[in-house]
Formats: C-alpha cells, sequence, structure tokens
DNA sequence: AGCACGCCGACT
DNA sequence: GTCGGCGTGCTC
C-alpha cells in the first residue's frame, strides 16, 4: 500500500519482453526484447503481440519476461494484442522449444504449430509524409516531380496513414510508380499496419432498448407504421430476434434502423462458433465393456487419478473395442475437470470414432481437421482455451490444441505414417505428445492392431504399459485368408489382375447378397503409356515419373505435381499410331469388374472421387447402407469403418509397397493388409480375404494371413538389429535441393566432406550417400539425399547447428524419417 | 523474408 | 562521373 505509485511506474515501464517474433524465414532464430507499454500491463507469458520489426509489423510470441534495460540497442515497445488471454501455456511453450531442438527448426516456426494458420495478423503497407520537412524542401523537390506523385503528396498532406489498397482506389495504376518517387526522394515514409486475422464472426439480432411496459404503450403509436409495429410485437413476445431471422416475418433492415434511431430497440452481436460437426450424435450412455476392456481400463484410471505422466500402449486386433477403451479413459479424464486430445490418422476416414465420441460426450467434442478454414479451427480452439469443451479430436496438427488442462492424449492407429508431418518442420506427433503428456503430467494411449515396431520395442523394454485385447467384442471370428501366388496364375495363363479365387470370392458374395471390398493402390486408369514402335514412355515435363492415364478426363496426370495434358493419339516421338495403355489403375479396375459382374453395384473410392468436402463418409455411409456391392477402391478403403455385411476383402497386389528399396516396406505392407483384412467378417458373418501377391513366401505377407503380429514383430525386428535399423540406431536425412542436377550432387558431395571431418572419429555414426532420390525430380527440382545413421543423433545434430545446414535454404532435414527415398 | 548498404561493370 | 546489378548483413 505505502509503495510509491512512481517505484511501481517505474518497474511497469522498465518491464521487458523476450519476444519470439513470428518470420518465415530460417536463417533467423533468436528472441528480441520489447518494452512492455503501460497500456499493456497485463502482458505476461504466452501472449501473442503485434511488435515493429525493422520497417514492418509482426506477430510475436512473449518467451519471457526481464526487469533490467539493457541499453545496447533501441528498445522498441510492443504495439498491441492478438488475444484475450495468453495463447500458449507454460507446458505449450517449453514443448515448441523441445520441437525446436530436437527437429532443429526456429522457434518460430515451431510456436506456428500452434496457432491458428502460419499468422495471427495480417499487415499491409501504409504510407504518410515524412514529419519534420521544411517546406519550401518539399515544394522544391515537388516541383521536379510528373503530377502524379504531386497529387499522392497533396492526398498524404492532409491524411494522417493511409493504406496502399486506399491509395489505389483513389489513384489507379500510377499509385505505386507515384509513390516510389516519393519515396526515393525521401517525401513520404513507408510502415506497416498489422489487422488481426482471426475476425470472430458474428450474428446480430435485435433486442428492446426500453422496458416492455414501455414498448406496450409505443405499439398503439405505430399505427400508421405496420413494419415496424410488427417487428415490436414480435419483441415483446421473443426477447431477441436474430437478422438472419428477419426476412421471416417481412421486416426489413430499414424498420429496424427506423426503430434504432426512434431508440425503441437496438442492436446486439453474438459471435459464432463454426461447428461443422454439430449435432451429429446424441448423448447415449449405456454401454457394457467386455471383461477383457473392463481390465484395461483398470490399468489405465489409476493412472489418470495421479495426474502423473504414463504411457500405453493398447495392442488391440481389429474389432476388439479399442475405441470404448479410449473413450472410458477421457471420461476419467473430463471426471476431473481435465481436458483430452484425441488424435486420429485422418479425420475424413474416421468419422466412426468421431460419432461414438459425439454420443458420448455431445457438445463437449471439438472437431479438428485439415479442411477447416482458419476461422473454423480458430473458434475450435478458442473453445478449449475457455474450456467451454473438454475434447478434441483431429489429425495430427490436433496435437497443438491450446488445452489448458491436459489429462490425456489418445492416439489411435499409432502406427500410421500419416502422424509424421511431411513439410517443415518434420515432427513426428507421437513424439510431441510424449512431450506435452511429460510435461503435463498427463497420460498417454497408443492404440493399434498393428503397433509400430519402435513402439512396440518401446513397450517390450518397459517405456510403455503393454495392454492386450486378443479377442473381437462380438466374438466374431478373424477372417480366412487365402494367398494367391500371382505367377501361378500366370503360368495357367490368366492374365486379368483379378484372379480366379478372388473372382469365386467376389462371386458367392454378391450371391449371398453380402458385401465386398477391393484394394489397390493406384490411381487413374492405365499407370503408364508406352509407345510399341519405339518403346517411348510418357513422361512428366517437371518430374521425373510417368504420367498416369485418367479416363474419365481422357488426360495424362502426374500425380506429384498434378500437370496433366491431353492423352495422345500418337506417339510424341514416332508419331506412331502404336501408342498402348498399361498398368491397372482404380479407374480401370472399376470398368473390368463391370465386365466380369454387370450386375454388381461398384464405387470407388480415391483422391480422385472424393475431392470434395466429407466425399469419403458419403461415399462410406452409402456404401454401409448397402447401396453398392463392392468398394474399391486406395488404401482409404482399410481403414477404420466398421461394416458388418461386408465379408469380403479383395488385396490387388500385395507387392506394390513391399518392392520399395525402404527398411520400412515389411512394416508398411504387414499393417495395410492386416488392417484390410480386418474390415471383413465384422458382424456374425465369417469373413474371407484374398491377397493377390508374386511373394507369397514373405514374412510379411505370410503372417498378415494369419494375422499373427507376434510372428512378423520377432522377425521384422531381428531384421532391423542385424542391420542397425531403428529402433536401433536413429536416423537423420538430409536434403539437397536444386533446379540444377549438377549443383545438387556437388552441394551435397560437399556437406558429407564437411560432415565426414567432423565425424570421422566417431564410429558409431555412419553417412550414407550422397544418392539421387528414387524420384530424381519434383516439380522441376533436383534431390540427392544423404542419410546419416547413429547411435544417438545429439553429436550430429550439433554438427549441423554449427555448419548452419539447418537454415540453408537448399538443405531440408528430416530427423528421424519414415521415409529414407 | 525484406530492406539498406556497398562494391563493381555499363552507360549518359 | 552516375545508374543499377545483386552479395552481405541486420532487424529488439
Amino acid at each position: 500500500m505505502v509503495k510509491s505509485s512512481l517505484c511501481m511506474k517505474g518497474i511497469l515501464m522498465n518491464r521487458i519482453a523476450q519476444v519470439c517474433v513470428n518470420l518465415p524465414a530460417r536463417n533467423i532464430d533468436k528472441v528480441f526484447s520489447y518494452a512492455i507499454p503501460e497500456t499493456l500491463h497485463f502482458l505476461d507469458i504466452g501472449w501473442r503481440v503485434v511488435v515493429p520489426f525493422g520497417s514492418r509489423t509482426y506477430e510475436g510470441f512473449i518467451v519471457a519476461l526481464s526487469e533490467e534495460t539493457s541499453s545496447e540497442y533501441e528498445v522498441k515497445p510492443i504495439i498491441d494484442v492478438l488475444d484475450s488471454q495468453a495463447w500458449f501455456s507454460d507446458s505449450m511453450l517449453q514443448t515448441a522449444k523441445w520441437i525446436s531442438e530436437h527437429y532443429l527448426c526456429t522457434l518460430a516456426e515451431a510456436m506456428r504449430l500452434f496457432i491458428p494458420g502460419k499468422t495471427g495478423i495480417k499487415s499491409e503497407k501504409q504510407f504518410g509524409i515524412t514529419p519534420d520537412l521544411e517546406q519550401a524542401v518539399v515544394e522544391q523537390i515537388l516541383s521536379r516531380l510528373p503530377l502524379q506523385p504531386q497529387a499522392v503528396y497533396d492526398y498524404l498532406k492532409t491524411h494522417e496513414q493511409v493504406v496502399l489498397s486506399k491509395l489505389k482506389k483513389i489513384f489507379g495504376d500510377y499509385t505505386e510508380a507515384a509513390l516510389n518517387d516519393l519515396l526515393a526522394n525521401k517525401l513520404i515514409v513507408r510502415t506497416t499496419t498489422a489487422k488481426k486475422r482471426a475476425v470472430p464472426q458474428f450474428t446480430t439480432s435485435v433486442r428492446l432498448a426500453i422496458p416492455p411496459e414501455e414498448a406496450e404503450t409505443y405499439l398503439e403509436t405505430l399505427a400508421g407504421k405496420p413494419a415496424q409495429k410488427r417487428l415490436l410485437a414480435l419483441l415483446l413476445q421473443k426477447e431477441e430476434v436474430k437478422y438472419s431471422d428477419l426476412s421471416t416475418w417481412q421486416i426489413t433492415r430499414d424498420t429496424v434502423n427506423r426503430l434504432v434511431k426512434a431508440g425503441l430497440v437496438k442492436n446486439v452481436k453474438h459471435q459464432v462458433l463454426r461447428n461443422s460437426y454439430a449435432g451429429m450424435g446424441r448423448r447415449q450412455q449405456t454401454v457394457r465393456l467386455t471383461p477383457e476392456q473392463q481390465q484395461t481400463i483398470d490399468h489405465i484410471i489409476p493412472a489418470i487419478d495421479e495426474q502423473q505422466y504414463r504411457s500405453f500402449l493398447l495392442h488391440g486386433i481389429t474389432g476388439s473395442g479399442k475405441t470404448q477403451v479410449y473413450i472410458e479413459a477421457v471420461a476419467a479424464v473430463r471426471q476431473q475437470d481435465r481436458q483430452a486430445i484425441v488424435l486420429v490418422p485422418e479425420i475424413a476416414l474416421t468419422s466412426q470414432i468421431v460419432s461414438r465420441f459425439k454420443e458420448r460426450f455431445g457438445e463437449d467434442v471439438v472437431v479438428m481437421h485439415s479442411k477447416l478454414s482458419i476461422g473454423e479451427r480458430h473458434d475450435a480452439w478458442q473453445r478449449l482455451q475457455e474450456e467451454s469443451a473438454g475434447i478434441v479430436i483431429g489429425a495430427r496438427s490436433a496435437v497443438f490444441s491450446p488445452v489448458t488442462r491436459l489429462g490425456i492424449i489418445v492416439i489411435d492407429e499409432e502406427h500410421e505414417f500419416t502422424y509424421k508431418q511431411e513439410e517443415q518442420p518434420h515432427y513426428h506427433t507421437r513424439q510431441v505428445a510424449a512431450k506435452r503428456t511429460e510435461l503435463e503430467g498427463a497420460v498417454l494411449l497408443l492404440g493399434s492392431a498393428t503397433p509400430s515396431l519402435e513402439t512396440y520395442y518401446a513397450a517390450q523394454q518397459g517405456r510403455h504399459v503393454l495392454l492386450t485385447l486378443d479377442k473381437r467384442i462380438d466374438h466374431s471370428l478373424l477372417p480366412d485368408v487365402r494367398i494367391v501366388d500371382m505367377r501361378e496364375e500366370l503360368a495357367q495363363g490368366r492374365r486379368s489382375v483379378i484372379s480366379a479365387p478372388l473372382q469365386q470370392l467376389l462371386a458367392d458374395t454378391l450371391r449371398r447378397q453380402e458385401q465386398a471390398i477391393i484394394l489397390l493402390n493406384r490411381r487413374g486408369y492405365a499407370t503408364f503409356v508406352l509407345c510399341r514402335e519405339c518403346g517411348h514412355i510418357i513422361k512428366c515435363k517437371h518430374c521425373s515419373v510417368s504420367m498416369v492415364y485418367h479416363n474419365s478426363s481422357n488426360m495424362l496426370r502426374c500425380h506429384y505435381c498434378q500437370a496433366s495434358c491431353p492423352a495422345p493419339d500418337i506417339c510424341p516421338v514416332c508419331a506412331s499410331r502404336y501408342i498402348r495403355y498399361f498398368g491397372t489403375g482404380t479407374q480401370k479396375l472399376e470398368e473390368e469388374l463391370g465386365k466380369i459382374f454387370p450386375q454388381a453395384r461398384v464405387i470407388r473410392m480415391d483422391q480422385d472421387s472424393t475431392s470434395r468436402k466429407m466425399a469419403h463418409d458419403r461415399i462410406i455411409a452409402s456404401f454401409s447402407r448397402g447401396e453398392y456391392d463392392i468398394l474399391l477402391g486406395t488404401q482409404m478403403v482399410a481403414k477404420g469403418h466398421d461394416i458388418k455385411n461386408v465379408t469380403a476383402v479383395g488385396i490387388i497386389s500385395a507387392d506394390s509397397a513391399l518392392n520399395l528399396p525402404d527398411f520400412r516396406s515389411a512394416e508398411r505392407t504387414f499393417s495395410l493388409l492386416t488392417q484390410a483384412a480386418g474390415r471383413a467378417g465384422r458382424g456374425d458373418k465369417a469373413g474371407q480375404v484374398v491377397i493377390q501377391t508374386y511373394n507369397p513366401e514373405h514374412y510379411a505377407i505370410m503372417a498378415s494371413s494369419s494375422h499373427n503380429y507376434e510372428v512378423f514383430y520377432r522377425q521384422e525386428i531381428e531384421a532391423r538389429k542385424s542391420l542397425q535399423y531403428p529402433p536401433f540406431s536413429e536416423l537423420l536425412k538430409l536434403t539437397v535441393y536444386s533446379s540444377d542436377e549438377n549443383q545438387a550432387r556437388s552441394q551435397a558431395e560437399q556437406i558429407v566432406r564437411q560432415l565426414g571431418k567432423e565425424l570421422q572419429h566417431d564410429r558409431q555414426t555412419e553417412i550414407i550417400g550422397p544418392f539421387a532420390a528414387p524420384i530424381a525430380k519434383i516439380n522441376n527440382s533436383y534431390r540427392v539425399n544423404i542419410l546419416i545413421k547413429s547411435k544417438e543423433l545429439t553429436n550430429i545434430k550439433s554438427q549441423i547447428v554449427a555448419l548452419k545446414l539447418n537454415s540453408r535454404s537448399d538443405v531440408l532435414l528430416d530427423i528421424e524419417p519414415l521415409n529414407i527415398l
């Protein structure tokens, strides 16, 4: 109380914020100091602010506070705030710091992951006259300039600061040239303004501005004004009317405005929280758990109650009821008033899990996915921040949700590769989740039928508690799997992509009026176009891959850069007419199925048929209503859904992923086959699966045919150990990009030399490469890879930082890549 | 990223 | 002598 206000003021004025400026550049990775002005005295760590930076304005994140003012440089004040509370909690900030260190990205890059969109502000150039110039000098310079700049200057003289868009409206096409003239002569100054990006959406409603009794008396006076009378009468009844509903009562906005002017009614704004999944399910509580599920839950609940970090791997076969376990665990977290993050590989493919959560938790659930607009994302996150929602379900980016009191992170299908971000920074959701839960004293629950090798190995080592569900909930049996050797098919003279056993299975299934799913992991019609005369294969001009023929549009398309061209009739090289289409994609398979089973109703699901929002949902929904007999598509048909009448699954080519020169190809194949097979026989009818392959003796294929994860794991882990691949080592992939092939190679060679010199005494590290990526060119950019394999990457990472490889624009780093190609 | 500063070659 | 190329360095 006695402390003088002067003293208080002194401290307040000297408060300095350390701000991480949200810059796109990779070569600036440091925090900048800004003064906290008195008007923003409430600022604290974690707030998003607007700061001046050079001549421009940027968003910044406060990462630390200090009292002292060092006088080495001028400290500019913070301009504004973005939100009404801190965006980053302490643990979010710590997680961001960890990400930047672990994945070698800037702190700004890491912090950007936690906000909707790339930046919270939109900046625009603005102009004003240079202050304190002598009138005579100005006149003299102006007189030498053309009329346009003179006119612009006169305008700016009478207006404080004007944004570029406004000047363009007034002065048209000459604006920029005129401004450049004025800038060159230093008559005007350019700055930037910052507008807050996340403008919350509002609805406007009308309310009475006077007490109802008073309004009653006014009704009489409005006899000659029927519309105004109607509105007033309505408001006496309903208290509030939305603008959007006014038309139903035949009241125009003008009528409202008249009454507003008269002071009888007023406008009220409500913020709309956009929620595209609103009303998807109703609350429903009666669930009986199987003894197995109950046992599992009994392990997880105590950990939740203790509020200490603990991680679990829930290994449950397909159809064993993992989702119910997630729901019970989340319910326990909600009981403690803590919040939950539930992660799924791809939200479009897993709407069933969303409905299950909605059924149980209703409006407490917020759904996030990549197709949400920045505004929708902002609203969803705001609901979590304000704790008006307690559960977020979403794809990998939802791991960054700003929940204030985290109790659990669930990762469903934790082995899925979509959890790894393929753009910079290449984070893995599982690792970020582990860090966040660790920092918050929360539970991490990983679930899968085919856990990733890393996770299962970690569980074996005691780093996760292993929980197992090995019975299907409805006691349905796992499907019968038949492996078809396609070499034998060929020997018997069958050339169709559909083998005899698969054709038989489909015929039987159709006869019983049951449904079938067919997996073919190649889009389009024909996968390459070849000239029989000269052997030319049509390749993309920008990428070193063959173009794929799409018959729906009669075009050739590149699946890497999306370039397309009309399908040619003659060979572009030798003009021969012997141009032929080879390789079967989903479109051609659809056509063939139509020929073999003309009566069958076939629906195709792949990237081309699901480009619209929610198209997956519609296809799955109509297939599950029995409107189609056969669902055919790429790997997206293998995920998540649970359709009781599906009794047959066909896998056209089990080898497509197996033959890639990547140490994870067996794992990839095993999990895809097991997931796909798991779609069959989920009801009371037995399921049957046909796997077509040229490698019938491969352990990944054999193990998946017997649904035996353990068998696969034991063989795969031995292979990894003997070759010292993860989890027995850590990998780092370095990609050098260039539009010039030789440049890419020579840069890569130089990097290998530099690193090799630094690491020559490091026996545990191996540098592999440089080698050209298998698809050497994508989008006119040549790529050369370097792979570093080590027991422990820490030393390598510090070398990379020392050599500044992490801030080079022609080098991309991928720490622990899932894909080494 | 942008923008200023600065050091070399092609012109009025 | 000046204009303008883009290499280098800085932004609290």
